[in-house]
DNA sequence: TCTGTATTGTCGCATATACAACACATTGAA
DNA sequence: TTCAATGTGTTGTATATGCGACAATACAGA
């Protein structure tokens, strides 16, 4: 699965560049963000950001898979199910994200950070649909991993709408019943 | 006073190694900690180590100095007189350092961490003294230095021994108006 | 005594990071 | 427009760190 090791020096590095990365979103805009604030922040030089990413949109990227990632192994990461705490845990972690990363109404920054909340979403249901059928390559799985992704971060920005008057957890609950059959539908092949 | 600047990575590490230090402190006696067990709570290579601490010793010295700087930075290092608010500040230090070093009553421990305390203030205060009289070297100043840094660590463990009724300012501030006309006395030459 | 285990301190080599310099794009003010 | 300032991404080189190996020492137990 991964390698036999990872130089610490890196692990130590990607963790204070993320942090940062992650400490400056909680103040300021997406747009607004230089590699030399980040750089700044992390107390690294701005040369080693390359090193490790290829540009601030690859940062975003890799920072929210490791979010909703670090979540899901904290959770029951164990059996791999796309089951009622699985989907609560994950949506819990987006808005989680949401709200360190901003507090503000945040406009171009949306568009970004959306997108990519998306693909890695996608990406993460993807995976346990496939483990879920022991399937290699599912056309069906896919379209119902981006309905998925597309429906549970709809979710969120409804619930942010909705000015946060029930926690993530309930919110996300009270669907959840009228979205299982489906899931059990997709998943009984197994 | 400082050179011009020095590498973050430098800064990191030290800081890494001494941190990690007084948490181990905090948790065993320090003849049962080893460099490995540094190195592994750090998360760096044990060889990293000897590249900026001769041994555990040397960290040992380091750590209490940096601690008693620190704190005298903190308060008033603006003014250097040895005055009422740099011995308090000073005693104040020494007890945290003790009370985070160490819950428990260590035994070959104390004897080494006390004569490093006891050599760390005598370098402070034998500073401030020097200072406070525009001199460069002074023997009579050495030696108050001394009687000083003995008296304050003494205090320190009687306080520790009184079971620490009372905080470490108001104790040593009980002794501090008989002390203050030495002070004075050995100040007033300036 | 021997054996096995653990810690210390050092070494050489590979790799990650710091730093300065550079070319280029973008922006904002004169 | 022009110019200065700022941010981006890259490169070359010096330095810090990781890693495995090694010898030396100490110590416990058979």
């Amino acid at each position: 699965m991964n390698q036999p090791k990872t130089d610490p020096r890196i692990q130590r590095t990607r963790k204070l560049i993320m942090d940062s990365f992650m400490e400056l979103s909680s103040k300021k805009e997406f747009k607004d963000i230089t590699i030399k604030d980040i750089a700044a922040e992390a107390m690294i030089n701005r040369a080693t950001f390359y090193y490790h990413f290829e540009d601030i949109y690859d940062l975003l990227e890799k920072v929210l898979s490791e979010v909703l990632l670090v979540n899901l192994d904290c959770s029951n990461y164990q059996n791999n199910e796309l089951n009622e705490e699985v989907i609560v845990s994950i949506f819990v972690a987006i808005t989680n994200f949401q709200k360190s990363l901003s507090n503000r109404c945040h406009r171009g920054y949306e568009e970004t950070i959306a997108r990519n909340i998306r693909e890695q979403l996608e990406i993460i249901f993807y995976k346990l649909l496939l483990k879920q059928h022991n399937s290699e390559e599912d056309e069906g799985l896919k379209i119902t991993a981006v309905i998925l992704s597309w429906g549970i971060y709809g979710a969120s920005v409804e619930w942010k709408r909705n000015s946060k008057k029930i926690t993530p957890e309930e919110f996300i609950t009270l669907a959840i019943p009228h979205l299982i059959p489906e899931i059990d539908f997709v998943a009984s092949n197994e």
